[in-house]
DNA sequence: TATGAATGAGACTTCATTCAT
DNA sequence: AATGAATGAAGTCTCATTCAT
C-alpha cells in the first residue's frame, strides 16, 4: 500500500471513530469521508461496506485494548493490575458498545469473526485474572468469560451514570461498585 | 376510544416489542404494522412517528417494571426484596437499552420527557432501597441513582453474556455479581 | 333529504370555503370535517369525492355571483351598473381562482361541466355588458367573454397587489385600472 | 461543478419546467426527475427539497424575463417599448404565477428572499416606465408596482382566455384590453 | 488512485377514500 | 344517517454504494 493510501485509512479510522461517537453509528458515511477529509469513494476504496468500517474501528479500539492490558503483564501488585485494567477498559470503552450493537443489527457477529485480537486479548486477561485470583484479590469463581461481561456491564453503567447527570467522575464511581462485587 | 381501536394498539405495541427486539430498532416500521396485522397508516394513527411507538414501547415496559417493583413493597425480608427487584429487572430489561439508545440519537431525552411512571419507579426503589439498607442487608453507600445505573450495566453484562455463548443461566449469573458488590 | 342532512351539507361547503381559503385547497379533507364539525364519512357521504366538494364550493361561489349580478338587472344607470358588477365580483372573487386550478390540475374542466348557473351568468354580463354599451360607457368592441377573462385577471391583479403588501386598498386600485381600459 | 453535474442541473430545471406546466405544481418529483433522464436522487443533490425546486425554476424565468426588459431600455421609441415589455411579459408569463402560489402555499415568500434579479426588475421596469410616461405614452397616476399587478392580471386574463377556448390569439387581446387602460 | 456526482431502493409519513361500529 | 378508525398508494427525502471523470 502506498504510504499515503496507509495515511488515508489511519485518518479514516479516527475521523469514523470521532463521527460515529458523536452522532451515532447511523451517520452517513459522507459525513466519516468528510471528517477525513477524503471524498466518499476513497473510503470506499478502504472499507468496501459501512459495516467493514464499523469493524474496523471496533478492532482498532479492541487492539489499543489489548496493548494496554499487555503493558499490565509486568506490573509488580496483581491486584493493583487487575484494577487498573478493569478501570482502564471502562474509562475507554464509552461508545464501544455502540459499535457491538450496529453490527449485531446487521446480522454480523463480531464474536465469532476470525480475529487475531480476541485470543490474545482472552490470553492476557486470564494470566491478569489469573495472577489476582492466586494474589487473594479476586474472587476464585470468576473466569475469563464473567469478568468480559461485567466490563461490558461496567462501561453501559458508566455511559448512563456520566448521561443521567453525574458527569464525568460517576463513571468512575459506577465501575467502583461492579470491582467491589469481583474483589475481595 | 373505540374497542377495535383499542385492541389495535394494543397489538401494535406488542409486535413493535417483537420486532424491535429481533431486529433492532431500526426494522422498518412497516415491519411492526404487518407483524400486529393493520396497515401502516393505522399504525401513524396511533403513534405520530416512529419515535412516538419507540417511546411508547419503552414506557409500557417501565410501567411494568414499575408495577413489579411496587408489588415488592409488601415482602418481609427487605434484603430478599431488594434482590429480587434488581434480578427480576435485569431479567426483563434485555433490549430496553435498545429503546434508551434510539430515543437518545433521535434527541429525545426520555428522562427528561414529562412522565408519571419515572417518580414513581423513583420512590419505590428509593423505599426498596431505603429499607435494605437498614435492614443491613446492602451498603449504605448507594444511592437509587447508583443502583439504576447498576441495573443498566447489569442488564448489559447479562445480555453479552447470553449472547457470547453462556446461554440464559449466564443472564443470571451476570447479574449476581453485580448485587454481589452491593449486598453484604 | 332529511332537514338534518341539508344542514351538515350547508355547514360543510361553509367550513370548506374557510378552510381552502385560509391553507389552500391541498388542505386535508379531515379538516373541512374538522372546520364541519362532523366525522369525514358524513363529508364523504355528501360529497363523493374531494374534486366534488371543491366543484360544489365554487359552484355555490357562482351563483351568489349570479345572485348580485341579477340585482343589479334592474338598476338604473347601465354605466354605474357594470362597474359595480365588475369591481363587486373582484372583491368577492379572492381566492376563486385557486378553486379553478386545482379543479384543472385534477383534469376537470369546470368550464365543461354542465351548469345551470353558466348559462344564468352568461346572460346576465351579456345583458349589463350590451345596456352599458349602448348607453355609450363601454368600449363596443369587447364581448361577454372578454369581461369574463379580464374580471379574472383583475381578481388575480387585487389579489397580487394585495400579497405584496398594498393592502385591501391596493385590491380596489388594480381592478380600477383594468376597467379604466375597458370604460370609456 | 463538474460539466456533467451543470448539465444535470440544466436538465433537470427544464424537465421542471415542462412537467409542472403540463401537470401543476403538484407533479411528482421523480416525473420531473424522469423527464430529465436522471434518478431522484440526483434532482435531490441539486435541489435539496421540492420547494427548492420549483424556487429555482421560478427565478431561472425572471431572470429571462429582466434580460428581456434590459435589452428594451436602448430602444428609441418609449412607448413602444413599454407595450413590448408588458405583451412580451403576458406572452412567456404563463405558468410563473403557478409558481408563486406553491411557493406561498410552502410558507415560503418569494417577494422576500435575498435575490439580485428582483431589485434589477424593478428599476428597469422604473425606468420604462418613466419614459413611457415622460414621452405621454402612459398614465402618469401608474407606479412601477400598479405595472407589476396589472401584469400579474393580464397573464391571468390570457391564461383564462386562451384555455376557454379562444385560442392562442386570445392570449394578445386580454392583454391589449388591460393595456389600453394604461396607455393613453 | 482520488473524487464526488449519480443511482435507486427503501424509509417515514400523509391523505383520499372505505367500511365496521 | 353519522362516525372515525383503517387502509395503502403515493409522495418526499436519505444514504450506501457505484462509476465516470
Amino acid at each position: 500500500m502506498r504510504a499515503d493510501a496507509r495515511r488515508n485509512r489511519e485518518r479514516l479510522l479516527e475521523a469514523a471513530e470521532k463521527v460515529f461517537a458523536e452522532r451515532g453509528t447511523s451517520a452517513a458515511t459522507e459525513e466519516v469521508a468528510k471528517a477525513a477529509g477524503v471524498g466518499v469513494g476513497t473510503l470506499f476504496r478502504h472499507f468496501t461496506t459501512k459495516e467493514a468500517l464499523l469493524e474496523a474501528v471496533f478492532r482498532a479500539r479492541m487492539d489499543a485494548a489489548a496493548d494496554r492490558m499487555e503493558r499490565l503483564l509486568a506490573a509488580d501488585d496483581p491486584g493493583a493490575a487487575f484494577r487498573e485494567m478493569f478501570l482502564g477498559n471502562v474509562a475507554e470503552s464509552s461508545r464501544k458498545s455502540a459499535y457491538i450493537e450496529a453490527l449485531a443489527a446487521a446480522g454480523i457477529r463480531v464474536d465469532v469473526t476470525s480475529d487475531a485480537t480476541r485470543p490474545r486479548i482472552h490470553a492476557t486477561l486470564e494470566a491478569l485474572l489469573r495472577r489476582a485470583q492466586e494474589a487473594g484479590a479476586v474472587r476464585k469463581d470468576v473466569d475469563p468469560d464473567d469478568v468480559i461481561a461485567l466490563l461490558v456491564g461496567a462501561a453501559r453503567a458508566a455511559e448512563h451514570a456520566e448521561g443521567a447527570g453525574g458527569g464525568p467522575a460517576a463513571r468512575t464511581r459506577a465501575a467502583e461498585m461492579v470491582l467491589d462485587g469481583l474483589m475481595r
